[in-house]
DNA sequence: CCTACCGATCGGTAGG
DNA sequence: CCTACCGATCGGTAGG
């Protein structure tokens, strides 16, 4: 017996697999752009069957906003593990949210303007993971303004930075002449100003 | 007879007064959200109605984003006339433009993503809205770059600077500690960095 | 611009 | 997780 095709709910991929493909499906369609049918279609699922893996399909959307984001923090822990540089770290988290905004599954920032579908509840939920997720960011601007490198980290400034990182979603292409790397290049540069030692260490 | 209630289309208010809930709803809601009832409701008409003004609700969007963009586009003219200082022309532009995004009646830019639901004509149509109101910033970058205020005027800069506006209507609250001439400030300080002699001319 | 209405679709549920 | 289905809503239209 190769695998049981019953026994539903003791298979965990059905629940991560939905996740997927839901937050892919808002992201592409919006969130009331597509149905419950879409997101079952696209598991290979029949059209009620999401909703014996979650209640509705406003939790289906808060689940996919907050493990989005908690995997995308994990991400970024990992990517800055062991550096202590403020300004190479800025430009690693800059990078590396690059890359899951714009080539990971679950461009989790780009779902924010679809909550408002959701209730305050849901709403506290994903704000708590928005401000894990910040925790690294604030912390680097910190020490880049303790270091004289920018004049104040005070909090518009991390949000000026999040909105230019996002709103890329809305116009870069993968297959244009820009690079990712390149663009984390550049929107560094926007915020450090020229290096002040001319050509930087890299 | 104080004014016929009859003679549709004779109203040429009615036109805009649509257009103007529409793009309010929009943005509130989204566009799939947002019912064509609702709409009507907005400005006291049955449901039907609209589509005596706007073939289709697609229609509704497409001419709320062209005629919201363009008459922010005549508001900019306005308000540049006469600045030759790029640098100056920067902060009034920066400015103005958070004036329309998060007071005025149409923050067209924020349906940017709500135009996944237009065809490839209207797409065209409003790209080339786009295009036009982005001509006085692109001028003015270059000649910031040409002066030695910025090191390259290089198209994502342009970019980078609408996201970090654009996305702040994610976040900004009227009623909170940051003023809309605060917020520009700190957006204009960040793409220009402190000014060059200390504190500045302004 | 209103009345009256249609065809289609959608989120969700009962029962297994 | 499937079958079968319901109630509600929605964009749009005919005819005036």
């Amino acid at each position: 017996m190769p695998r049981r095709k019953l026994e539903p709910g003791l298979e965990p991929n059905r629940r991560s697999e939905l996740l997927r493909a839901a937050a892919r499906l808002f992201v592409e369609k919006g969130f009331d752009a597509t149905t419950t049918r879409d997101i079952a279609d696209a598991v290979g699922m029949r059209s009620g069957s999401p909703f014996y893996h979650f209640r509705s399909k406003q939790e289906l959307l808060k689940a996919a906003m907050v493990e989005g984001l908690d995997a995308g923090y994990a991400r970024l822990l990992a990517a800055i593990d062991g550096l202590a540089d403020p300004e190479q770290r800025l430009r690693v988290l800059v990078r590396t949210h690059l890359g899951t905004l714009l080539e990971g599954e679950c461009p989790a920032p780009m779902l924010l303007g679809e909550t408002r579908a959701l209730d305050a509840a849901a709403h506290a939920e994903i704000a708590a993971a928005f401000d894990r997720y910040q925790v690294p960011w604030q912390a680097t601007l910190d020490e880049l303004a303790h270091a004289g490198r920018i004049s104040s980290a005070a909090p518009p400034l991390r949000l000026l930075l999040f909105g230019m990182l996002n709103w890329s979603k809305h116009w870069y292409r993968a297959d244009g002449k820009l690079s990712l790397d390149e663009l984390a290049d550049s929107a560094v540069a926007l915020l450090l100003g020229a290096p002040p030692g001319a050509r930087g260490e890299r």
